[in-house]
DNA sequence: TATTCACGTTACCGCTAGTAACAACGGATG
DNA sequence: CATCCGTTGTTACTAGCGGTAACGTGAATA
């Protein structure tokens, strides 16, 4: 029974590499982004060179960390523009759905968007580009979505991944903000969100007051 | 004379201080953001306590070093807000103001938004938030604007302001992406930007292919 | 001449990410 | 039984970081 071995060997590895993200969650959610490889080794009660055998460096650990919020987000996201329901209504469900999952675990938000912010430990998750890599695959998976389902003529391909990588950045830049300031609630910032892609911009009169300014 | 001696003392601060910073940028634009206060140091040809005397800490010198790059991104932003055309041509040129400015100084943008990435040294300008300062700043100005010229209704400053911060995180999550891709040239990028904030998203019409998805 | 004040240094602190070197347990193999 | 091998774990270290304390130096002021 060598291949059971085997197998128990690595479903003993991934069990373990699990156990040690959850640490590292726990560290990272009670410290914020800035906790250091030796907090989480001792959270999950070992030391730093196991931490860097199972994950690399780092920069590893993030990805392994934010691999999983990450897709969770994308499929709710996904689950939300694929409703059979009209346009504004998926646009104003996937809006809901970001902004309701940034509320629901702001740590998680600022720890994957964030690199180094507030709580205390200053110095510290400087793995290269976060959010990043996130906004860039929120967008790119935007961009599939409406180059398969809108009409957008000839530059097809070109106009979708530019309005997917705008709207997320719409919907980033909105909800960090809201996010710091809870100016409103959330249904109030979604609807604004959607009004405005709804060309609220374009339509909206001119508010004469002196000359010019 | 003892007032011009300590106005000479204090011009030739400034002086200096403007010195260092110019050394800083060198370094910054020389090895991306991620430049150590000792290279810093040592392309002004001092050491590090006297950039600690000037600027405080890092952050201090990140800030003196953003401050002079953004205040003149929002003057020209405001310029372009400024210019007495119709609101689509004013928002399509402060659209490609902000993208020429990136465009030709990449690597500055690239220090002011993202804290550490690529260009060897790794571990760098962890000052705390980066491009969040920047981007607000951004928002907001854009905010102003809007709620001094465009007629929104009842909720004129709430609606103003989530829209004024979504179209900053648009144009920069879209800048970004176009930075790194460079997918077509400026004028269409501002144009399919422009052509989303009028609506396009919601007047383009269904493409239909098999069922549902 | 003595004081003051900014400029400048060397030498250090505590922290970080990351790494070598070694120890111990357990199963497979001669 | 003894031996090898892979995994888990340790201690102890390196190199570099941001930041600081303590100390000189030289020019202007009282």
């Amino acid at each position: 029974m060598e291949t059971t071995q085997r197998e128990d060997q690595r479903s003993a590895t991934e069990r373990r590499r699990r156990e040690l993200l959850e640490a590292a969650e726990r560290v990272v959610l009670r410290d914020g982004p800035g906790a250091s490889m030796n907090a989480i080794a001792a959270e999950a009660g070992i030391t730093k060179p196991i931490l860097y055998r199972h994950f690399g460096d780092k920069g590893g650990l993030y990805r392994a960390l934010a691999v999983r919020h990450t897709d969770a987000l994308v499929d709710a996201l996904r689950a939300a523009l694929d409703a059979p329901t009209d346009r504004r209504e998926r646009v104003e469900a996937a809006l809901d759905t970001y902004l309701a999952a940034i509320e629901a675990r702001p740590q998680v938000y600022r720890f994957l968007m964030h690199p180094a912010e507030e709580s205390g430990g200053e110095r510290g998750f400087d793995v290269g580009q976060h959010s990043a890599p996130l906004l860039r695959r929120l967008g790119e998976e935007l961009a599939m979505v409406i180059a398969e389902r809108v009409d957008l003529g000839a530059d097809r391909e070109e106009r979708a991944r530019v309005w997917g990588h705008g709207i997320v950045g719409m919907m980033h830049a909105a909800g960090d903000w809201w996010l710091g300031e809870r100016p409103c609630p959330r249904e109030r910032l979604v609807r604004h969100l959607a009004d405005l892609l709804w060309g609220g911009l374009a339509t909206a009169k001119d508010l004469v007051g002196g000359p010019g300014l």
